[in-house]
DNA sequence: GCGTAACCTTACGCACGGGTAGGTATGCTC
DNA sequence: GAGCATACCTACCCGTGCGTAAGGTTACGC
């Protein structure tokens, strides 16, 4: 009526199309502004629709949010464990792991900053955050459970969990580093988690142990 | 003239406690309910003043997280500050210094998680976070290239950012999962970290290094 | 005792943005 | 080509909460 004199490429789309368009927009929306400064409006707009049209197909915001958060997250998770095959000796795993992990910060840059750096916070995603987290760090204690097994040593659960614990506390800081460094090599910066996680490690797996200085 | 009617307990205190008395809700609310759902009408209610004396000392909404930000921030760094004294040993150093850190979080764990794991996806702060953290891990760096030096081995500059981002990293997630596990002990979780930070980063001392395998 | 300055209050303006009501166009089925 | 479902829009409501204007109240100097 007003202006849109005419629909030159205005094209009616079936369901799941509008749904991925909308994600997509949502992921860069939410990554440049963060959550709360990203508007609906600006959601929409961007993915070349109207708002009520969001609301109908994704929900509120939070679930909008939420949404994106699982896609992203799935695919994360699937890059990882399709890389990570379970039959492959620890060491292996343990690379190829880390570097599908850095493949896919590196490629969805975008995804990674919004959907991970900023959930991590924000009150009502923390927990969805925590869980995948959480899986990812069993695997990781899991690997570790592993290839001691197979060097015939044993380890308290707990000690195998903080380790977990650094070695993906590590591998995200080396993801903020990566993501700000947009001309830094993924493969690279795998090779060097590798070195400080893997040798670290290696040397607990024999047993080596630091105590503290009695002062 | 409607209720209060009279001030029991009601004290005129000079600008510099009230500040702190402020800063104190402050840190308090923000970490219950996050930067947003943070209402400046609740933290002048927990700090036992009205809203307007809120604006008139510390300023505006995101002036007062900011300054939360700089006195809990400047208390951590001090606090690792004062434990690693630089001219003592390069390991005795980093566990001095972890042992401070881990302390530090076990005590003021509120501070810790509201003024760090918030701040890092909130956009305006981030940046703030940003320097903070870097200043550390330049610390972090030039302990690790002390060490080296001290052995007659040199190193890349950007392979000692690297690994000092990766122990940062690694001792921010033993740090969250302190402030997740109330009963675990601060000490004993400084001893788990230096022994994956300093195994590890000892044998890169020594030159060992992890290569790719060619696949 | 009285002014004055700092401390502190109640009460409100106002913008912003999430969410919705109600209506229009388009394609599919028979 | 009638009828229906579904994609899609414009325009609006309204809660929430930041930030402020204007006015009490207490301490202290003289």
């Amino acid at each position: 009526m007003l202006a849109r004199v005419s629909s030159p490429t205005f094209k009616r789309l079936p369901r799941a199309v509008r749904e991925q368009q909308m994600l997509d927009a949502a992921v860069k929306v939410f990554s440049r502004r963060g959550f709360h400064a990203a508007s609906m409006d600006e959601i929409a707009d961007d993915a070349g629709i109207s708002k009520p049209m969001v609301y109908a197909y994704l929900g509120t915001k939070e679930e909008l949010f939420v949404a994106c958060l699982h896609r992203e997250g799935t695919r994360l998770m699937e890059a990882i464990a399709g890389a990570a095959a379970p039959d492959l000796p620890a060491d292996e795993r343990l690379w190829r792991g880390l570097r599908a992990f850095f493949g896919f910060v590196g490629a969805y840059r975008d995804g990674w900053a919004v959907l991970y750096r900023q959930a991590r916070g924000e009150r009502p995603f923390a927990a969805e955050v925590a869980t995948m987290r959480g899986r990812l760090i069993e695997v990781v204690a899991g690997m570790l459970d592993h290839a001691l097994r197979a060097k015939g040593r044993e380890v308290r659960a707990i000690d195998l969990e903080v380790v977990a614990y650094a070695l993906v506390g590590a591998s995200e800081s080396l993801a903020d580093w990566l993501a700000d460094h947009p001309e830094a090599d993924p493969e690279k910066t795998a090779t060097r988690m590798m070195n400080v996680a893997w040798l670290g490690a290696d040397r607990l797996l024999r047993g080596v142990t630091w105590h503290p200085p009695t002062d």
